[in-house]
DNA sequence: AAGCTAATGTACGAACTAGTACGTTAGTCA
DNA sequence: TGACTAACGTACTAGTTCGTACATTAGCTT
Protein backbone atom coordinates (compact mmCIF):
# COMPACT_ATOMS: atom_id res chain seq x y z
CA UNK A 1 0.00 0.00 0.00
CA UNK A 2 2.66 2.80 0.78
CA UNK A 3 5.47 3.82 -1.13
CA UNK A 4 8.31 1.07 -1.77
CA UNK A 5 10.18 3.23 -4.43
CA UNK A 6 11.03 6.00 -2.00
CA UNK A 7 12.85 5.40 1.98
CA UNK A 8 9.82 5.96 4.14
CA UNK A 9 10.11 9.25 5.31
CA UNK A 10 6.78 9.34 7.63
CA UNK A 11 5.25 13.50 6.93
CA UNK A 12 8.44 14.95 6.29
CA UNK A 13 9.47 16.48 3.06
CA UNK A 14 12.08 15.16 0.46
CA UNK A 15 14.33 17.55 -1.11
CA UNK A 16 15.49 16.66 -4.22
CA UNK A 17 15.84 19.24 -6.87
CA UNK A 18 16.76 16.93 -9.73
CA UNK A 19 14.44 14.43 -9.07
CA UNK A 20 11.37 17.04 -8.74
CA UNK A 21 12.61 18.94 -11.94
CA UNK A 22 12.42 15.40 -13.77
CA UNK A 23 9.52 14.27 -12.50
CA UNK A 24 7.73 17.79 -13.33
CA UNK A 25 9.32 17.16 -17.17
CA UNK A 26 7.98 13.92 -16.86
CA UNK A 27 4.36 14.44 -16.23
CA UNK A 28 4.34 17.46 -18.47
CA UNK A 29 5.49 15.78 -21.30
CA UNK A 30 2.36 13.27 -20.66
CA UNK A 31 0.11 16.00 -20.09
CA UNK A 32 1.02 18.39 -23.10
CA UNK A 33 1.27 15.74 -25.34
CA UNK A 34 -2.51 14.54 -24.34
CA UNK A 35 -3.97 17.73 -24.47
CA UNK A 36 -1.85 20.33 -26.88
CA UNK A 37 -0.25 23.36 -25.04
CA UNK A 38 -3.43 25.37 -24.21
CA UNK A 39 -5.16 22.27 -23.30
CA UNK A 40 -3.15 21.34 -21.05
CA UNK A 41 -3.87 22.32 -17.47
CA UNK A 42 -0.95 23.20 -14.84
CA UNK A 43 -2.34 22.62 -12.31
CA UNK A 44 -3.19 18.94 -13.38
CA UNK A 45 0.35 18.29 -13.84
CA UNK A 46 1.76 19.39 -10.42
CA UNK A 47 -1.49 16.95 -9.23
CA UNK A 48 0.38 13.92 -10.91
CA UNK A 49 3.49 15.17 -9.16
CA UNK A 50 4.90 14.27 -6.15
CA UNK A 51 5.29 18.30 -5.15
CA UNK A 52 3.49 21.42 -6.15
CA UNK A 53 2.41 23.84 -8.69
CA UNK A 54 4.30 26.62 -6.96
CA UNK A 55 7.83 24.03 -7.69
CA UNK A 56 7.11 24.50 -11.36
CA UNK A 57 6.90 27.70 -11.10
CA UNK A 58 9.63 27.98 -9.56
CA UNK A 59 11.97 25.51 -11.19
CA UNK A 60 10.23 26.54 -14.97
CA UNK A 61 8.96 30.12 -14.47
CA UNK A 62 6.10 29.12 -16.63
CA UNK A 63 3.44 27.21 -18.48
CA UNK A 64 5.72 28.13 -21.52
CA UNK A 65 8.96 28.14 -20.28
CA UNK A 66 7.44 24.63 -19.14
CA UNK A 67 6.58 23.22 -22.55
CA UNK A 68 10.13 24.92 -24.02
CA UNK A 69 11.82 22.67 -21.42
CA UNK A 70 9.61 19.70 -22.53
CA UNK A 71 10.66 20.39 -26.23
CA UNK A 72 14.49 20.61 -24.74
CA UNK A 73 14.54 16.96 -22.94
CA UNK A 74 12.48 15.56 -25.61
CA UNK A 75 14.61 16.69 -28.62
CA UNK A 76 17.66 15.82 -26.81
CA UNK A 77 16.54 12.40 -26.92
CA UNK A 78 16.12 12.04 -30.51
CA UNK A 79 19.70 13.67 -30.71
CA UNK A 80 20.94 11.12 -28.23
CA UNK A 81 19.45 7.91 -29.69
CA UNK A 82 20.93 9.60 -33.69
CA UNK A 83 24.22 9.24 -32.31
CA UNK A 84 23.80 5.92 -31.62
CA UNK A 85 23.18 5.39 -35.34
CA UNK A 86 26.00 2.51 -36.81
CA UNK A 87 25.57 2.05 -40.46
CA UNK A 88 28.32 3.45 -42.32
CA UNK A 89 30.18 -0.31 -42.37
CA UNK A 90 27.59 -1.19 -44.35
CA UNK A 91 27.03 -0.68 -48.47
CA UNK A 92 24.45 2.51 -49.16
CA UNK A 93 21.28 0.16 -49.75
CA UNK A 94 21.85 -1.11 -46.52
CA UNK A 95 23.33 1.81 -44.86
CA UNK A 96 19.88 3.81 -46.14
CA UNK A 97 17.46 0.99 -45.64
CA UNK A 98 18.35 0.48 -41.25
CA UNK A 99 18.32 4.24 -40.90
CA UNK A 100 14.84 4.27 -42.21
CA UNK A 101 13.88 1.58 -39.63
CA UNK A 102 15.88 3.13 -36.96
CA UNK A 103 13.60 6.09 -37.71
CA UNK A 104 10.52 4.24 -38.06
CA UNK A 105 11.84 2.43 -34.81
CA UNK A 106 11.87 5.74 -32.93
CA UNK A 107 8.94 7.43 -34.09
CA UNK A 108 6.92 4.05 -32.94
CA UNK A 109 8.42 4.33 -29.56
CA UNK A 110 7.53 8.01 -29.01
CA UNK A 111 4.42 9.08 -30.33
CA UNK A 112 4.03 11.82 -27.43
CA UNK A 113 7.13 13.39 -29.31
CA UNK A 114 6.07 13.27 -32.10
CA UNK A 115 2.79 14.93 -30.43
CA UNK A 116 4.76 17.81 -29.20
CA UNK A 117 5.78 18.21 -32.54
CA UNK A 118 2.91 18.54 -34.02
CA UNK A 119 1.72 20.73 -31.62
CA UNK A 120 4.43 22.94 -31.73
CA UNK A 121 3.91 23.52 -34.96
CA UNK A 122 0.28 24.60 -34.27
CA UNK A 123 2.10 27.20 -32.52
CA UNK A 124 4.62 28.02 -35.63
CA UNK A 125 7.39 26.62 -33.70
CA UNK A 126 7.95 29.33 -31.18
CA UNK A 127 8.96 27.91 -28.32
CA UNK A 128 12.16 26.42 -30.37
CA UNK A 129 12.55 29.70 -31.30
CA UNK A 130 13.03 31.28 -27.87
CA UNK A 131 15.02 28.48 -27.03
CA UNK A 132 18.83 28.31 -26.81
CA UNK A 133 19.29 25.08 -26.83
CA UNK A 134 16.86 23.84 -29.87
CA UNK A 135 18.53 26.87 -32.46
CA UNK A 136 19.14 25.26 -35.47
CA UNK A 137 21.19 22.34 -33.70
CA UNK A 138 20.28 20.26 -37.10
CA UNK A 139 20.54 16.52 -36.35
CA UNK A 140 23.29 13.48 -36.14
CA UNK A 141 21.52 11.97 -38.86
CA UNK A 142 22.09 14.27 -41.11
CA UNK A 143 25.30 13.74 -41.26
CA UNK A 144 25.55 10.14 -41.87
CA UNK A 145 22.95 10.65 -44.58
CA UNK A 146 25.20 12.96 -46.11
CA UNK A 147 28.09 10.93 -45.99
CA UNK A 148 25.50 7.59 -46.99
CA UNK A 149 24.55 9.75 -49.86
CA UNK A 150 27.89 10.79 -51.31
CA UNK A 151 29.10 7.14 -51.55
CA UNK A 152 25.79 6.11 -53.17
CA UNK A 153 26.31 8.70 -55.62
CA UNK A 154 29.47 8.63 -56.34
CA UNK A 155 29.61 4.44 -56.84
CA UNK A 156 26.89 4.83 -59.39
CA UNK A 157 24.45 3.23 -56.96
CA UNK A 158 22.17 6.24 -57.07
CA UNK A 159 20.64 7.44 -59.59
CA UNK A 160 18.85 10.26 -57.46
CA UNK A 161 19.83 14.05 -57.22
CA UNK A 162 19.07 14.52 -53.51
CA UNK A 163 20.35 16.34 -50.37
CA UNK A 164 20.40 14.83 -46.80
CA UNK A 165 18.12 17.24 -45.86
CA UNK A 166 15.38 16.24 -48.70
CA UNK A 167 16.03 12.54 -47.78
CA UNK A 168 15.44 13.02 -44.15
CA UNK A 169 12.51 14.79 -44.95
CA UNK A 170 10.76 11.87 -47.15
CA UNK A 171 11.90 9.59 -44.51
CA UNK A 172 10.39 11.44 -41.95
CA UNK A 173 7.24 12.68 -43.69
CA UNK A 174 5.79 8.74 -43.79
CA UNK A 175 7.10 7.64 -39.96
CA UNK A 176 5.50 11.02 -38.69
CA UNK A 177 2.37 10.45 -40.84
CA UNK A 178 1.78 6.81 -39.43
CA UNK A 179 1.83 7.99 -36.00
CA UNK A 180 0.86 11.45 -35.99
CA UNK A 181 -2.70 11.17 -37.97
CA UNK A 182 -3.26 7.93 -36.82
CA UNK A 183 -6.75 8.46 -35.78
CA UNK A 184 -7.97 10.70 -38.24
CA UNK A 185 -6.54 8.45 -40.57
CA UNK A 186 -8.14 5.40 -39.20
CA UNK A 187 -11.40 6.91 -38.04
CA UNK A 188 -11.87 7.70 -42.10
CA UNK A 189 -10.65 4.87 -43.87
CA UNK A 190 -11.06 2.19 -40.88
CA UNK A 191 -7.42 1.58 -41.24
CA UNK A 192 -4.59 1.57 -38.17
CA UNK A 193 -1.57 2.50 -39.61
CA UNK A 194 -0.18 1.59 -36.09
CA UNK A 195 -1.55 -2.11 -35.89
CA UNK A 196 1.25 -3.81 -34.39
CA UNK A 197 0.31 -7.07 -36.48
CA UNK A 198 0.75 -4.10 -39.86
CA UNK A 199 4.22 -2.98 -38.53
CA UNK A 200 7.02 -4.98 -40.06
CA UNK A 201 4.69 -4.48 -43.43
CA UNK A 202 4.87 -0.54 -43.07
CA UNK A 203 8.22 -0.83 -42.29
CA UNK A 204 9.50 -2.29 -44.97
CA UNK A 205 7.21 -0.55 -47.49
CA UNK A 206 9.29 2.56 -46.37
CA UNK A 207 12.52 1.04 -46.78
CA UNK A 208 11.14 -0.40 -50.52
CA UNK A 209 10.16 3.21 -51.16
CA UNK A 210 13.13 5.24 -50.48
CA UNK A 211 15.54 2.53 -51.99
CA UNK A 212 13.34 2.29 -55.32
CA UNK A 213 13.51 6.34 -55.21
CA UNK A 214 17.48 6.50 -54.48
CA UNK A 215 18.34 4.10 -57.61
CA UNK A 216 15.66 4.07 -59.87
CA UNK A 217 16.29 4.30 -63.42
CA UNK A 218 15.57 8.31 -64.38
CA UNK A 219 15.84 7.42 -68.22
CA UNK A 220 12.47 5.01 -67.80
CA UNK A 221 10.40 8.08 -67.27
CA UNK B 1 -15.63 54.18 -45.43
CA UNK B 2 -19.25 52.36 -45.02
CA UNK B 3 -19.42 48.64 -45.82
CA UNK B 4 -19.63 48.19 -49.53
CA UNK B 5 -20.70 44.59 -49.50
CA UNK B 6 -23.85 44.77 -48.28
CA UNK B 7 -27.40 46.91 -48.52
CA UNK B 8 -27.12 49.85 -46.64
CA UNK B 9 -29.38 49.02 -43.88
CA UNK B 10 -28.96 51.95 -41.43
CA UNK B 11 -29.22 50.30 -37.59
CA UNK B 12 -31.24 47.19 -38.86
CA UNK B 13 -30.27 43.71 -38.16
CA UNK B 14 -30.05 41.83 -41.33
CA UNK B 15 -31.87 38.23 -41.35
CA UNK B 16 -29.78 35.49 -43.36
CA UNK B 17 -29.13 32.02 -41.43
CA UNK B 18 -27.36 30.86 -44.25
CA UNK B 19 -24.71 33.78 -44.75
CA UNK B 20 -24.78 33.84 -40.72
CA UNK B 21 -24.06 29.68 -40.38
CA UNK B 22 -21.22 30.21 -42.91
CA UNK B 23 -19.72 33.38 -41.96
CA UNK B 24 -19.54 31.79 -38.31
CA UNK B 25 -17.90 28.80 -40.04
CA UNK B 26 -14.95 30.93 -41.80
CA UNK B 27 -13.84 32.36 -39.03
CA UNK B 28 -14.08 29.33 -36.70
CA UNK B 29 -12.15 27.63 -38.91
CA UNK B 30 -9.65 30.05 -39.26
CA UNK B 31 -9.31 30.60 -35.17
CA UNK B 32 -9.03 26.61 -34.82
CA UNK B 33 -6.79 26.51 -37.31
CA UNK B 34 -4.67 29.74 -35.76
CA UNK B 35 -4.90 28.25 -32.37
CA UNK B 36 -5.87 24.63 -32.03
CA UNK B 37 -9.33 23.67 -30.02
CA UNK B 38 -8.17 24.98 -26.69
CA UNK B 39 -6.55 28.17 -27.61
CA UNK B 40 -9.57 28.87 -29.99
CA UNK B 41 -11.75 31.41 -28.06
CA UNK B 42 -15.32 31.75 -28.85
CA UNK B 43 -15.92 35.22 -28.35
CA UNK B 44 -12.78 35.78 -30.65
CA UNK B 45 -14.69 34.02 -33.31
CA UNK B 46 -17.91 36.03 -32.62
CA UNK B 47 -15.57 39.61 -32.45
CA UNK B 48 -14.82 38.81 -36.28
CA UNK B 49 -18.26 38.16 -37.38
CA UNK B 50 -20.82 40.17 -37.66
CA UNK B 51 -23.15 38.62 -35.95
CA UNK B 52 -22.77 37.17 -31.89
CA UNK B 53 -21.54 34.94 -29.65
CA UNK B 54 -24.85 34.26 -29.20
CA UNK B 55 -25.69 32.48 -32.80
CA UNK B 56 -22.66 30.08 -32.32
CA UNK B 57 -24.86 28.92 -29.76
CA UNK B 58 -27.86 28.68 -31.30
CA UNK B 59 -26.97 27.78 -35.07
CA UNK B 60 -24.17 25.24 -33.59
CA UNK B 61 -24.79 24.60 -30.21
CA UNK B 62 -21.39 25.06 -28.65
CA UNK B 63 -18.02 25.05 -29.17
CA UNK B 64 -17.31 21.20 -30.00
CA UNK B 65 -20.08 21.04 -32.49
CA UNK B 66 -18.91 24.58 -34.17
CA UNK B 67 -15.42 22.31 -34.29
CA UNK B 68 -16.95 19.33 -35.41
CA UNK B 69 -18.50 21.51 -37.79
CA UNK B 70 -15.64 23.11 -39.41
CA UNK B 71 -13.89 19.85 -39.63
CA UNK B 72 -17.21 18.55 -41.73
CA UNK B 73 -17.11 21.33 -43.98
CA UNK B 74 -13.07 21.40 -44.76
CA UNK B 75 -13.44 17.28 -45.23
CA UNK B 76 -16.62 18.45 -47.65
CA UNK B 77 -14.02 20.51 -49.87
CA UNK B 78 -11.53 17.47 -50.27
CA UNK B 79 -13.98 15.49 -51.54
CA UNK B 80 -14.90 17.62 -53.80
CA UNK B 81 -11.80 17.96 -55.31
CA UNK B 82 -11.23 14.74 -55.68
CA UNK B 83 -14.61 14.23 -57.10
CA UNK B 84 -13.25 16.44 -60.06
CA UNK B 85 -10.06 14.22 -60.63
CA UNK B 86 -9.96 13.23 -64.13
CA UNK B 87 -6.77 11.17 -64.95
CA UNK B 88 -8.04 7.49 -66.36
CA UNK B 89 -7.79 8.50 -69.41
CA UNK B 90 -3.53 8.76 -68.62
CA UNK B 91 -1.26 5.84 -68.35
CA UNK B 92 -0.84 4.19 -65.06
CA UNK B 93 2.43 6.17 -64.89
CA UNK B 94 1.10 9.61 -65.74
CA UNK B 95 -2.23 9.44 -64.26
CA UNK B 96 -0.50 8.37 -60.52
CA UNK B 97 2.25 11.29 -60.74
CA UNK B 98 -1.18 13.31 -61.56
CA UNK B 99 -3.16 12.35 -58.83
CA UNK B 100 0.12 12.94 -56.80
CA UNK B 101 0.62 16.48 -57.66
CA UNK B 102 -2.88 17.22 -57.33
CA UNK B 103 -3.01 15.97 -54.02
CA UNK B 104 0.36 18.03 -53.75
CA UNK B 105 -1.15 21.00 -54.88
CA UNK B 106 -4.30 20.91 -52.20
CA UNK B 107 -2.25 20.95 -49.27
CA UNK B 108 -0.39 23.56 -50.40
CA UNK B 109 -3.14 25.40 -51.03
CA UNK B 110 -5.46 24.34 -47.81
CA UNK B 111 -2.61 24.77 -45.16
CA UNK B 112 -5.81 25.44 -42.40
CA UNK B 113 -7.19 22.20 -43.26
CA UNK B 114 -4.12 20.51 -42.02
CA UNK B 115 -3.78 22.46 -39.25
CA UNK B 116 -7.48 21.43 -38.81
CA UNK B 117 -6.69 17.66 -39.29
CA UNK B 118 -3.46 17.57 -36.72
CA UNK B 119 -5.71 19.23 -34.23
CA UNK B 120 -8.02 16.77 -34.46
CA UNK B 121 -5.24 13.77 -34.45
CA UNK B 122 -4.14 15.76 -30.95
CA UNK B 123 -7.65 14.89 -29.66
CA UNK B 124 -7.79 11.56 -30.71
CA UNK B 125 -10.18 12.06 -33.89
CA UNK B 126 -13.07 12.26 -31.28
CA UNK B 127 -15.21 14.54 -33.45
CA UNK B 128 -14.99 12.60 -36.27
CA UNK B 129 -16.27 10.10 -34.17
CA UNK B 130 -19.05 12.07 -33.00
CA UNK B 131 -19.69 13.56 -36.66
CA UNK B 132 -22.77 11.38 -38.72
CA UNK B 133 -21.27 12.80 -41.86
CA UNK B 134 -17.94 12.12 -41.29
CA UNK B 135 -18.16 8.25 -40.14
CA UNK B 136 -15.82 6.13 -42.44
CA UNK B 137 -16.90 8.15 -45.70
CA UNK B 138 -13.86 7.44 -47.26
CA UNK B 139 -12.66 9.66 -50.19
CA UNK B 140 -13.18 9.55 -53.83
CA UNK B 141 -9.67 9.76 -54.07
CA UNK B 142 -9.12 6.09 -53.30
CA UNK B 143 -11.46 4.34 -55.89
CA UNK B 144 -9.26 6.05 -58.79
CA UNK B 145 -6.53 5.24 -56.70
CA UNK B 146 -7.56 2.11 -57.20
CA UNK B 147 -8.73 1.86 -60.54
CA UNK B 148 -4.89 3.16 -61.84
CA UNK B 149 -3.42 0.36 -59.35
CA UNK B 150 -5.19 -2.44 -60.87
CA UNK B 151 -4.87 -1.12 -64.80
CA UNK B 152 -0.82 -0.75 -63.87
CA UNK B 153 -0.60 -3.70 -62.00
CA UNK B 154 -2.40 -5.91 -64.76
CA UNK B 155 -0.25 -4.21 -67.33
CA UNK B 156 2.79 -5.31 -65.24
CA UNK B 157 4.28 -1.66 -65.21
CA UNK B 158 3.92 -1.62 -61.14
CA UNK B 159 5.88 -3.88 -59.78
CA UNK B 160 4.77 -2.85 -56.24
CA UNK B 161 1.77 -5.06 -54.53
CA UNK B 162 0.72 -2.08 -52.43
CA UNK B 163 -3.36 -1.38 -51.80
CA UNK B 164 -5.11 1.90 -52.35
CA UNK B 165 -5.06 2.81 -48.64
CA UNK B 166 -1.47 3.11 -48.12
CA UNK B 167 -0.71 4.09 -51.85
CA UNK B 168 -2.99 6.96 -50.14
CA UNK B 169 -1.26 7.42 -46.92
CA UNK B 170 2.09 7.57 -48.62
CA UNK B 171 1.88 10.36 -51.14
CA UNK B 172 -0.38 12.08 -48.33
CA UNK B 173 2.45 11.65 -45.79
CA UNK B 174 4.99 13.91 -48.08
CA UNK B 175 2.48 16.50 -48.91
CA UNK B 176 0.93 16.71 -45.19
CA UNK B 177 4.39 16.85 -43.72
CA UNK B 178 6.00 19.29 -46.05
CA UNK B 179 3.35 21.63 -45.04
CA UNK B 180 2.30 20.58 -41.36
CA UNK B 181 5.96 20.68 -39.76
CA UNK B 182 7.09 23.36 -42.04
CA UNK B 183 8.00 25.47 -38.51
CA UNK B 184 9.46 23.30 -36.61
CA UNK B 185 11.61 21.46 -39.77
CA UNK B 186 12.68 25.47 -40.76
CA UNK B 187 13.42 25.94 -37.19
CA UNK B 188 15.86 23.15 -37.12
CA UNK B 189 17.38 22.82 -40.37
CA UNK B 190 17.01 25.88 -42.17
CA UNK B 191 15.00 24.74 -44.75
CA UNK B 192 11.47 26.40 -45.95
CA UNK B 193 9.89 23.40 -47.11
CA UNK B 194 7.00 25.18 -48.40
CA UNK B 195 9.53 28.24 -50.24
CA UNK B 196 7.68 28.79 -53.40
CA UNK B 197 11.08 28.28 -55.28
CA UNK B 198 11.51 24.84 -54.20
CA UNK B 199 8.06 24.34 -54.71
CA UNK B 200 8.03 22.67 -58.01
CA UNK B 201 11.66 20.26 -56.68
CA UNK B 202 9.41 18.65 -54.04
CA UNK B 203 6.55 18.72 -56.18
CA UNK B 204 8.82 16.64 -59.01
CA UNK B 205 10.73 14.64 -56.20
CA UNK B 206 7.01 13.35 -54.61
CA UNK B 207 6.45 12.31 -58.34
CA UNK B 208 9.91 10.50 -58.58
CA UNK B 209 9.39 8.83 -55.23
CA UNK B 210 5.75 7.33 -55.91
CA UNK B 211 6.55 6.41 -59.21
CA UNK B 212 10.34 4.45 -58.57
CA UNK B 213 8.01 2.92 -55.53
CA UNK B 214 5.73 1.18 -57.99
CA UNK B 215 7.64 0.26 -60.63
CA UNK B 216 11.10 -0.65 -58.31
CA UNK B 217 12.79 -3.66 -59.79
CA UNK B 218 12.05 -5.83 -57.14
CA UNK B 219 14.78 -8.55 -57.55
CA UNK B 220 17.35 -5.87 -57.65
CA UNK B 221 17.43 -5.82 -53.78
C1' DA C 1 -52.30 44.22 -41.40
C1' DA C 2 -51.86 41.37 -37.71
C1' DG C 3 -49.50 37.95 -35.66
C1' DC C 4 -46.19 34.44 -35.38
C1' DT C 5 -41.64 32.55 -35.24
C1' DA C 6 -36.92 32.24 -36.74
C1' DA C 7 -33.27 35.07 -36.06
C1' DT C 8 -30.78 38.26 -33.48
C1' DG C 9 -28.66 41.27 -29.61
C1' DT C 10 -27.32 42.41 -24.58
C1' DA C 11 -25.82 41.57 -20.31
C1' DC C 12 -24.37 38.62 -17.05
C1' DG C 13 -22.63 34.63 -14.17
C1' DA C 14 -20.32 30.47 -12.65
C1' DA C 15 -16.35 28.01 -13.12
C1' DC C 16 -11.92 27.57 -14.26
C1' DT C 17 -6.87 28.67 -14.51
C1' DA C 18 -2.32 30.81 -14.64
C1' DG C 19 0.24 32.86 -11.55
C1' DT C 20 1.78 34.77 -6.73
C1' DA C 21 2.31 36.33 -1.69
C1' DC C 22 3.66 34.46 2.21
C1' DG C 23 5.10 31.07 5.34
C1' DT C 24 7.90 26.68 6.44
C1' DT C 25 11.67 23.19 6.67
C1' DA C 26 15.60 20.29 5.28
C1' DG C 27 20.20 19.99 4.87
C1' DT C 28 24.67 22.04 4.63
C1' DC C 29 28.59 24.65 6.13
C1' DA C 30 31.25 27.73 9.12
C1' DT D 1 25.50 23.81 16.87
C1' DG D 2 23.65 27.50 14.98
C1' DA D 3 22.35 29.87 11.11
C1' DC D 4 21.72 30.37 6.34
C1' DT D 5 19.62 29.26 2.00
C1' DA D 6 17.75 26.22 -1.43
C1' DA D 7 13.74 23.68 -1.64
C1' DC D 8 9.21 23.22 -0.63
C1' DG D 9 3.86 23.92 0.75
C1' DT D 10 -0.65 26.58 1.34
C1' DA D 11 -3.88 29.63 0.27
C1' DC D 12 -5.41 32.97 -2.46
C1' DT D 13 -6.43 36.31 -6.49
C1' DA D 14 -7.15 38.52 -10.76
C1' DG D 15 -8.53 37.67 -15.07
C1' DT D 16 -10.46 34.91 -18.44
C1' DT D 17 -13.89 32.04 -20.89
C1' DC D 18 -17.69 29.15 -22.01
C1' DG D 19 -22.26 29.34 -21.77
C1' DT D 20 -27.12 31.30 -20.89
C1' DA D 21 -31.30 34.11 -19.34
C1' DC D 22 -33.80 37.51 -21.11
C1' DA D 23 -35.22 40.95 -24.37
C1' DT D 24 -36.06 42.30 -29.24
C1' DT D 25 -37.14 42.40 -34.23
C1' DA D 26 -37.37 41.15 -39.19
C1' DG D 27 -40.02 39.34 -42.41
C1' DC D 28 -43.15 35.79 -43.90
C1' DT D 29 -47.91 33.93 -43.84
C1' DT D 30 -52.70 34.12 -44.02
Amino acid sequence: MTSVDEPARPNGRIRDAARTQAEILDVATQEFARAGYDGARVDEIAARTRTTKRMIYYYFGGKEQLFTAVLERAYGVIREAEQQLDVEHLDPVAAIRRLAELTFDHHEAHPDFIRLVSIENIHGAEHIAASEKLGRIGSPALEVIRRILQAGQKSGLFTADVDAVDLHAMISSFCFFRVANRHTFGALFGRDLVDPAQREHYRTMLGDMVIAYLTADRAAN
